[in-house]
Order: C-alpha cells, then sequence, then structure tokens
DNA sequence: CCCCCCCC
C-alpha cells in the first residue's frame, strides 16, 4: 500500500512550475450542482505538506466518485492537469486523468498535517463551504415590507429551486443570487436593479477605461456588478434601478469586502459575453435591503467599514464647502447628526449635491445603505457615491423610529462618540493582536494607530540602549572615541559626555495573538519602572540588577496606544509596529469597555 | 481592470 506523497506539489503547481504525475491524497470532495445538470465535484487535496481547496475534477471523471472507486482520504496519482488563473490570483486545478493508488478506506486517515495553501499576499482567502446565504447572520430583509411584499430571503443553504418563468425565453432555471460561485457557469439569475453608479472613468499603471456598477437583488440575496469599458456603452443605458432583469454569462470574483456591505462572499463582472434582458413580467423581488447596525453598536465595528444605518435627523449643520487636499477641488459638504433609539448620536456627512439638496428641518428619518464609518471622532459617517440614501424611508423600521422620536426622542438627550485623548481627532480604536493580522492593518500609505491590551511576555534586552547626543532634541548615537569624548556626527561635535537613549522590543501578548513592538525611551522607561540613565549605569556596573530589572519588568499588562505600518525591506514586508504611548490598566474603565464589547455582541 | 468619495 502507497501512501507517499508529492510534497512541494501543490505550492509548485499553483506557482506556474509544472510537476510530473504527482501524488496527492484527496481530503474531502463535494458535489457542485451546475444549472444545466452536469454536476462537477470539488476536491480538497493534500500534498502532505499543504492542502487546496481549489481543485475540480473533469466531469468526465465523475463516475470514480460515484462508484466510490475515488473516496475521501485515498491517495491518487494525477497523470494529467490543467491549472488555470480565474479572475484575480485565483488558480484552479482540474484534474484530468487520475489513478487511484490506494483507497481511503485502506489509508485510514490524513496523512502528514497540510497546511491550506495560500498563493501570493492578495489570495482572497479559500470560499468557505457555504453559502453566503447560510454564514450571515442577516436580519431578513426588510426592505420589500416598504411596498408590502412578503418578507424575502430565507436561509437556505442554496437557493436554487425556482422554477423557469413560463414564457420566458429559453425557459432555463433560475438561481438565486446566494448561490452564484466562481466554479460555475452556466446560471441564470432574474434580479432588481437596486443602485446604479455614475459611469466613472480610471487611469492607473494597468491601464484605463471607463465603468460602472450596479447593485442586485433577488429574494435569495444581492450583489454587486461591475461592467467596464466595452460593457458601459451596452448596458449601461438600458439598465435601470427599480427594474428587473435576467442575468447570464458573467463572471464571478471573491468580493472585497472593503469597498462594499452587500452580503455576499463574491462580486459579478459583466463581460462580453454576458446577456442581460429585461423582465417584463411582474415579480415580487424586493426593492431594497438594508442590514442596519444601531447607532451605539458601531463602536464594535471597524473603523473603515461600509454599514448600513437607519437614523432621525436630530440636526443639520448647513452646506459649507472643503477643498480636497488632494483633489484640490471644492465640494460641497453638511453633517448631520443622526439619532436612534439606542440613545448614541452620530454624525453623518453628506456630500455634493447630497448636502446641497438636504433639508434636514423636519427631522427626516434617513436610511444609508453602504455609507462608511470611520473612527474620526470616536466615530463617523461619511456617504459614499456608492451609498444608496433614501431619505423618509417607506419601511417598518423608519415608522417605529419616527414614531419613537416624536413620542420621546425628540425630548432627551444623546450620548456622543468621544475621540480618544481628546487630541486630533483619531477615537479609540481597539485591536486585538489577531485583529493585526487578520485586518489588514498597517498596510495603507499612512500608518494606522490604535489601542490594544497586552501583556508583556519578553524584552530583547540586548542592545536596548545606546548612546546618545547629549545635546537637548538630538538623539543620535554617538561614536566614542575612546578617549572620554563622544562624537555627534549630527552635530558634527564632541563631547565629554552623553546620554542614555533606549529603543526597546518587547512581545506582547493578549488573548488571541502576540506582537513585537518597539518602545522608545519614555515608553521604555515607563514599562521597565527606570531612568534610562540609570538602567545604563547599571548596565556598565551590575550586570545582575540591569538583567532584574527585565525579570521585574516581564508580565505585567498595560494599555498600549500603538502606531503600525508595514515596511519593506528586500522585498521583505513585515508590520513595524511602535508603542506610541503605555499607561496602566484602569480596570474599572477596561472593564467598562469588555462589558460594552459584551453588550455589542449580544446585539 | 475600479475601490476616489474629499474637511475637521
Amino acid at each position: 500500500m502507497s501512501t507517499k506523497l508529492t510534497e512541494g506539489a501543490i505550492e509548485a503547481i499553483v506557482s506556474g512550475n509544472p510537476c510530473d504525475s504527482p501524488f496527492f491524497q484527496i481530503l474531502s470532495s463535494k458535489q457542485i450542482t451546475s444549472g444545466t445538470g452536469s454536476d462537477r465535484y470539488r476536491l480538497l487535496v493534500s500534498d502532505g505538506k499543504h492542502s487546496y481547496s481549489h481543485v475540480m475534477l473533469a466531469t468526465q471523471l465523475n463516475s470514480k466518485m460515484e462508484t466510490g472507486e475515488m473516496d475521501n482520504l485515498c491517495v491518487v496519482k494525477v497523470n494529467q492537469y490543467i491549472c488555470n488563473t480565474l479572475q484575480g490570483e485565483r488558480r484552479v486545478m482540474i484534474l484530468l486523468e487520475v489513478e487511484v493508488v490506494t483507497k481511503g478506506a485502506d489509508v485510514g486517515g490524513k496523512i502528514g498535517n497540510p497546511q491550506a495553501f495560500k498563493p501570493g499576499q492578495q489570495q482572497p482567502a479559500a470560499p468557505s463551504n457555504s453559502t453566503p446565504a447560510e454564514q450571515n447572520d442577516v436580519k431578513p430583509a426588510i426592505g420589500s415590507l416598504a411596498n408590502g411584499h412578503k418578507s424575502p430571503p430565507s436561509n437556505k443553504a442554496a437557493f436554487n429551486i425556482k422554477p423557469g418563468t413560463p414564457g420566458t425565453p429559453g425557459s432555463s432555471r433560475i438561481h438565486g443570487i446566494a448561490s452564484l460561485t466562481p466554479y460555475q457557469n452556466r446560471w441564470r439569475i432574474r434580479a432588481r436593479v437596486t443602485q446604479k453608479s455614475n459611469i466613472r472613468t480610471w487611469s492607473n499603471s494597468r491601464g484605463e477605461g471607463r465603468l460602472f456598477s450596479v447593485n442586485l437583488l433577488d429574494e435569495s440575496g444581492e450583489i454587486r456588478a461591475t461592467g467596464f469599458t466595452d460593457v458601459v456603452d451596452k448596458y449601461y443605458e438600458m439598465l435601470e434601478v427599480n427594474k428587473v432583469y435576467y442575468f447570464s454569462k458573467a463572471t464571478l470574483k471573491t468580493a472585497n469586502k472593503q469597498y462594499s456591505s452587500l452580503k455576499n462572499d463574491y462580486e459579478m463582472t459583466f463581460n462580453s459575453d454576458t446577456i442581460i434582458e429585461p423582465c417584463e413580467e411582474q415579480t415580487d423581488l424586493p426593492t431594497m435591503n438594508f442590514d442596519f447596525v444601531k447607532i451605539d453598536a458601531l463602536e464594535s465595528k471597524q473603523a473603515n467599514s461600509i454599514i448600513d444605518v437607519l437614523g432621525v435627523v436630530k440636526s443639520a449643520a448647513d452646506l459649507s464647502t472643503v477643498v480636497g487636499k488632494q483633489s484640490k477641488k471644492e465640494i460641497a459638504k453638511r453633517d448631520v447628526q443622526l439619532v436612534d433609539q439606542s440613545g448614541m448620536v452620530v454624525n453623518l456627512t453628506l456630500w455634493g449635491t447630497d448636502a446641497e439638496n438636504f433639508n434636514g428641518s423636519d427631522n427626516p428619518v434617513i436610511a444609508c445603505k453602504g455609507c462608511r464609518l470611520s473612527d474620526w471622532g470616536g466615530r463617523s459617517l461619511s456617504v459614499l457615491s456608492s451609498s444608496q440614501m433614501i431619505v423618509n424611508p417607506d419601511m417598518r423600521e423608519a415608522h417605529l423610529l419616527k414614531g419613537w422620536w416624536q413620542r420621546e426622542g425628540q425630548n432627551r438627550e444623546y450620548q456622543s462618540y468621544k475621540s480618544e485623548g481628546g487630541s486630533t481627532g483619531g477615537g479609540t480604536n481597539w485591536k486585538t493582536f489577531a485583529q493585526l493580522k487578520d485586518e489588514n492593518i498597517g498596510q495603507g500609505e499612512k500608518p494606522d494607530y490604535f489601542t490594544s491590551k497586552g501583556t508583556v511576555v519578553f524584552f530583547r534586552k540586548e542592545n536596548c540602549m545606546y548612546m546618545a547626543c547629549p545635546k537637548e532634541d538630538c538623539n543620535k548615537k554617538v561614536i566614542d572615541q575612546s578617549n572620554d569624548t563622544y562624537r555627534c556626527e549630527k552635530c558634527q561635535q564632541e563631547y565629554p559626555n552623553y546620554k542614555w537613549r533606549m529603543i526597546l522590543s518587547a512581545n506582547l501578548c493578549d488573548h488571541t495573538g502576540q506582537q513585537w513592538v518597539t518602545c522608545f525611551q519614555e515608553s521604555a522607561e515607563y514599562i521597565l519602572g527606570i531612568k534610562a540613565d540609570e538602567l545604563g549605569h547599571l548596565k556598565s556596573t551590575n550586570e545582575n540588577q540591569f538583567d532584574q530589572v527585565f525579570v521585574d519588568a516581564n508580565f505585567k499588562s498595560y494599555i498600549f496606544r500603538l502606531r503600525a505600518k508595514v515596511e519593506t525591506y528586500n522585498d521583505e514586508s513585515r508590520l513595524k509596529t511602535v508603542c506610541v504611548k503605555a499607561s496602566a490598566v484602569d480596570f474599572i474603565e477596561d472593564g467598562q469597555r469588555l462589558l460594552n464589547e459584551i453588550n455589542n455582541m449580544l446585539k
């Protein structure tokens, strides 16, 4: 019985290096139902070192699955395969000729400890086995209540059951938006256009062109779709907001959640094969859907994420104009104060014509789908051009909110978000160490600032201090001339003395992970509980006492204000994290914060 | 293939 796998083959193949007849283990399989009835199998394969889920079995080999010849855990020799690049970086391996070497029943278990293979940094996460509909803990879309339709989406695992509408051209089965994946091509959806962008142009190093996007909605879910240059001419005029169309033969790719609040793991791109036809029949498709975040729950949402909000306009500022820093263009702006039953108030900024046309004098209700949450001033919201803002929407929540406002809301006090430290406006932005990795912190142009609670678990005491220029505000390292003088290259001067400065690397832990941070003078002195000059003195006079300082300082917890930015040296990039300030944990305040987090989780 | 959305 052979259980030898070709370790490293997955990495090689996916990186574009062919590999002759590799041996893989099939860890699991999943049947994918396409619209035409020709099913395929998607496999999770292992080469012993890596596992890879973007693997399909060629349909002519389906019988190997159906007869049980290829069972879970079996070892196969792959005599022929192809590796296709789909949209983006994702590569899908299709097994064309497979020989079962050892049956799974005889292997009996997973071979080795394969880790999920993730090529490249920008590799989209492998899609999970559940559909978006399953994953979202979405409240049912409520929008349809507005025009009296029955409440729409159920949490069906795959909405793939709606029969073709009689008289429909082709009369093929209609798929649910929630059932679409990049792994099947033959589908047709019927969806309402709920939002349509303007035509935009872009120009960058990869090219230039025009594009537009629409949001599509059916009973099963929603998806954003984008059309580029040629498609703009073909379909832009035809697609109208609130009308219903049939769509087929578009490309699916992993959605970048950074830019959309739509509840879908994927996005659609209209390509030259895409067919869009108006749906002439009457449908009861929902007209809108929102996943509103209560205003007091904005705290628990990630800064810069895209969210839906519903609020009463407590007050609206006068129209003003600002000049964009980059664009240098003048743009109209209006701030409105939104409140809801949670008793919190948040600022929502409208731009351009939204700002100019807005009238907040009679305390309207605003529903905004897809506005950006920022941590300015604690928390604030900004309406984007991709947002869908509806004033006084005809929906149940909005009527309830308005009634509440008239009964009691207008007479009460509201709590507002506060920026931390009261200084420059950056809000309290709590991050765990796992979040630093998961949320692409520090990847932007500017560093990210955030706050973490952590415990020091290790100090790198080697090279944690240096002899610095004694001149005030010059912290340049001096050169010991070995004659009791110290030269500062920056000041171009020699001094009879120096001062000690610290650059201390500390490893911090929280319940989610660890992070190396750099502490400079003030925070290092605070954490070590000793002045740098004194520590420097110990370093040269009493090594035991010097060491003891680090032992004593270890395993203590602090609130860290941190600054993180990815830096790249020699093609290697890592997250450089600097401690801006360390402070004692105020247990009352911190307990309150944790309680708030728990409460927000329960919402 | 975009992903800018502005200011404090």
